[in-house]
RNA sequence: GCCGGCGUGUCGGAAUGGCAGACGAGGCAGACUCAAAAUCUGUUGUGUUCACGCACGUGCGGGUUCAAGUCCCGCCGCCGGCACCA
């Protein structure tokens, strides 16, 4: 009998081994095929590792196990994305500094994945915190001020009026800080800026070559939002200056009944003293300060707005004399920060019409009755009340139209995304500091890079200020500096990066992390690049994909990347829940530790357990019971040694099943099919118990197949059965694929669409005889006219009667 | 609100348009045991029938097809993202 199933000394014991072996170091033979497989680094939180993570590393793990054993030099690195606002406000609630706390939340989540057995490749670690890389991340700052990518300019900040902090989004709850409650309110700021819109384009149209899964394509599109449309001058009356407004329908120029500017637009202020009730568009600002972008235009479920009286507007189509507005509906942030209103066919122009009795204009014929329904379909309408224009398509008018004003010279094609400039600059102590200074004869000026890293001043105090200013303006002297470019006396930048900022470019510097003269030679940067493969949550689709890849796109641009595009594949992985179907979390005591889970039943039963959970890109609730289901699995494989035989080959009754498993095995690892894969694999495990009996090529291949799930039992066994080597350095299985099908197989045997009967028949079997045997299985429950007789091969057989 | 996704037994979930419910959990029964647990074996969608069967079943309402969980149209519900959480 064999000894018992005790993962508590298995584990830390493998784990070891392949420490000292150094089983899972890339190396730097160039000559062999790589594989660089990546997962997104954590941020080390002071809560430690929650049953989320593992779920994409043990997935990557597997492809990257897999790999090993299939003969390539795999890179599986991993880091820390530490900085960031939680610890920042953990060290000031607890006065510790977040430098000591990171440590400790680090060494906390190291100590967590490595109980986990993951084949990282340690060597390489990273740490954004570090001033050894985040020198980098402020050299490619650097890059980009001096390629015109960074720019300042007056931001909106969330504000609290009683803390005196600047606020994160998701430290505004309702409109009122997140901690004393008071309101917050929306602050100016001067903000340092990257510009991502120079990149829309090749940010959208290099997508098309990219094995990204198809949501998160779609997803990166919608969010940079091109769009296609005009931009068009209409003249103030009895002014020298026009309104510059952008529409994506120049074909409804007809149709202006109404202007909008936004509260913030500068015309307000430089137009002041005409404006006749200036204390009501103070007011109305006021009100609109308040409101996010996202409540100001989405959530809004009744429009606001005011008229200014003083301005009118004449369209420059029909010279007709139209009404300015004030609404908050109208962003300064897209467009020109003015629309053209068209409420016979926007239906946001449609609602604040309706609200402010304005009159509305069908210019496009097809909807219903305009004044009771707005009508926005671009594909069927027809042109009326437009001069010229009348009678043509949408698609023709938009055209005609846009001719017509380029040639009199009042308007003109423009391209325009919903993507914004990235707000680069927080309010906030730990992060990268931005290398600029400001003197007063200069202006901003960026360090040189032989002075990088610029250090974070290792002080005590790094409390907010009550300006909204980055603790650092306290930081006197940090922050008086000389001027780099004239040795005058200057100021430090003090704001902080974002913590995108790291996160933008770490895969580069896995691939060298212990350069000190770039951030990754050029050699190693050719082999190893792109990364083949990067599963992350679809929650960073839109924010951190989309910055790295500007960031590497802008790098390659500059010569310092050898491909334009940084990851070749993204998938996605789902949300692990809790045990009722909510999202984990503290305040529902629905949170499982994988702490607990390794203690009770092993770090192999939770890797199984989380590969098994179900599909591998949808949400999945967690289930005490279905871990303890795991670790029979593991257990029953365990016990497979006692039924061992001397035989090396596959035993007659199991050569199909074999063949067929390493098939589905190997092809459902590819796809992240690893529930089914492991469902495949208890199968086999239930035929081998039925026949009391398993060989040892049976067993062999069994250990490693599974050995990516669960790498220390498999290693345990492997060396129990005294297999040679380790499963590790082995080889993944192949398999015959004519060995994979039975000679012949059960089919059912349908009435108009109804099974009556089953049949087996020889897989190659012709079509007549395949029929002629369905019809013997029907026997007397074939009666009528038969009117169709269909046979799919290995699938069907399908008599259709009257 | 906008964008994306998901709705299948008691539960987690399987199904290139081709026998819905693989695999796991739970339940039930049996073996082992003084007994229990563990383990092993069998069984398990609903209705109806002594039974062979038959009928019904993938959120709801229509449609396409020899055949629909899967494709199309229209609804309902839930989840995620929405730019300073990362």
């Amino acid at each position: 009998m064999s000894k018992t199933y005790n993962p508590k000394v298995i584990e830390p014991k493998w784990q070891q081994v392949w420490t000292e072996e150094k089983a899972f170091a890339a190396t730097d033979d160039y000559s062999k095929p790589k594989y660089y497989a990546l997962v997104e680094f954590p941020y080390p939180s002071g809560q430690g590792l929650h049953v989320g993570h593992p779920r994409p590393y043990t997935a990557m793990d597997i492809v990257s196990r897999k790999r090993r054993m299939q003969g390539y030099n795999v890179l599986f690195p991993m880091g820390w994305d530490a900085f960031g606002l939680p610890t920042e406000n953990y060290a000031i609630k607890n006065q510790i500094h977040p430098k000591i706390v990171t440590e400790n939340n680090v060494a906390h989540f190291k100590k967590q994945l490595q109980s986990l057995g993951y084949s990282f490749d340690w060597d390489r670690e990273i740490n954004t915190t570090d001033s050894h890389y985040y020198k980098w991340t402020q050299w490619i700052f650097l890059k980009l001020f001096n390629a015109g990518l960074a720019y300042k300019t007056k931001m909106p900040i969330n504000f609290c009026t009683s803390c005196k902090v600047g606020l994160a989004n998701e430290e505004v709850v309702n409109g009122v800080c997140e901690r004393c409650g008071a309101p917050v309110i929306r602050k100016m700021q001067s903000q340092w800026m990257l510009k991502i819109t120079e990149y829309a384009d090749k940010l959208i149209d290099d997508l098309d070559d990219l094995d990204f899964i198809e949501k998160v394509k779609v997803s990166q599109k919608n969010w940079i939002g091109r769009s296609t449309g005009a931009e068009v001058d209409f003249q103030i009356k009895d002014k020298e200056e026009k309104l510059r407004i952008y529409t994506t329908r120049p074909d409804t120029l007809f149709g202006v009944t109404y202007m909008v500017v936004s509260p913030e637009h500068p015309y307000l202020d430089q137009y002041k003293d005409e404006i006749k009730n200036w204390d009501a568009i103070v007011a109305y600002r006021e009100q609109a300060s308040r409101k996010s972008d996202f409540e100001r235009t989405e959530l809004a479920k009744d429009k606001t707005g005011v008229q200014i009286d003083g301005l009118t507007a004449i369209n420059p189509v029909n010279g007709k004399e139209i009404p300015i507005w004030v609404s908050d509906y109208v962003l300064m942030s897209y467009g020109t920060g003015a629309i053209m209103a068209v409420p016979a066919h926007d239906s946001r122009d449609w609602e604040f019409a309706k609200k402010f009795g304005l009159p509305i204009i069908e210019v496009v014929a097809g909807g219903k009755n305009v004044q009771e329904e707005v009508y926005t379909d671009v594909a069927t309408g027809t042109l009326v009340n437009s001069g010229f224009l009348d009678g043509k398509s949408v698609a023709e008018a938009k055209e005609a139209i846009i001719a017509y004003l380029t040639e009199k010279g009042i308007g003109e094609k423009k391209k325009n995304y919903k993507l914004r400039d990235w707000v680069f600059s927080r309010q906030r102590y730990w992060g990268e500091p931005i290398p600029i200074v400001n003197c007063e004869k200069c202006g901003y000026v960026p360090l040189k890079e032989e002075d990088l890293p610029l250090l974070l001043p290792d002080v005590d105090s790094y409390m907010p200020t009550d300006t909204g200013e980055s603790p650092l303006a306290a930081m006197t002297d940090w922050v008086n500096t000389t001027c780099p470019c004239c040795g005058g006396p200057a100021k430090r930048e003090t704001d902080t990066m974002p913590q995108w900022a790291g996160s933008s470019w770490y895969f580069l510097r896995y691939i060298d992390p212990h350069n000190n003269d770039a951030f990754a030679a050029e050699d190693a940067l050719k082999y190893w690049m792109p990364v083949d493969w990067y599963n992350g949550g679809m929650e960073h689709t839109t924010l951190h994909l989309l910055y790295s890849r500007f960031w590497h796109k802008f790098l390659y641009d500059q010569g310092y990347v050898p491909c334009k595009e940084p990851y070749q594949k993204r998938t996605s992985h789902g949300m692990i829940l809790g045990e009722n179907g909510e999202k984990m979390s503290k305040s529902r005591g629905n949170v499982v530790n994988p702490d607990d889970i390794v203690d009770e039943f092993g770090a192999d039963t939770l890797r199984t357990y989380e590969m098994f959970i179900g599909a591998f890109d949808l949400s999945a609730s967690w289930s005490q019971e279905g871990v303890k289901g795991c670790r029979r699995f593991l257990d029953r494989v365990w016990k497979l040694q006692d039924m061992l035989t001397e035989d090396t080959e596959y035993s007659k009754e199991m050569v199909t099943k074999m063949h067929q498993t390493i098939k589905k095995v190997s092809n459902d690892f590819e796809n992240l099919k690893f529930n089914t894969a492991i469902a495949a694999m208890m199968s086999l495990i239930n035929d081998f118990y039925k026949l009391n009996r398993v060989t040892r090529g049976e067993y062999q291949t069994l250990l490693t197949l599974l050995n990516p799930v669960a790498p220390h039992m498999t290693e345990e066994l492997w060396e129990i059965a005294g297999f040679a080597g380790r499963v590790y350095e082995s080889t993944w299985p192949e398999y015959d694929e004519a060995k994979t099908v039975e000679d012949t197989v059960e089919i059912a045997v349908q009435i108009n669409g109804k099974t009556r009967a089953t049949v087996k028949i020889a897989q190659d079997i012709s079509k007549e005889d395949a029929l002629s045997a369905g019809k013997e299985a029907l026997g007397d429950k074939l009666s009528g006219t038969i009117v169709k007789e269909i046979y799919v091969p290995k699938r069907i057989i399908n008599i259709v009667v009257k």
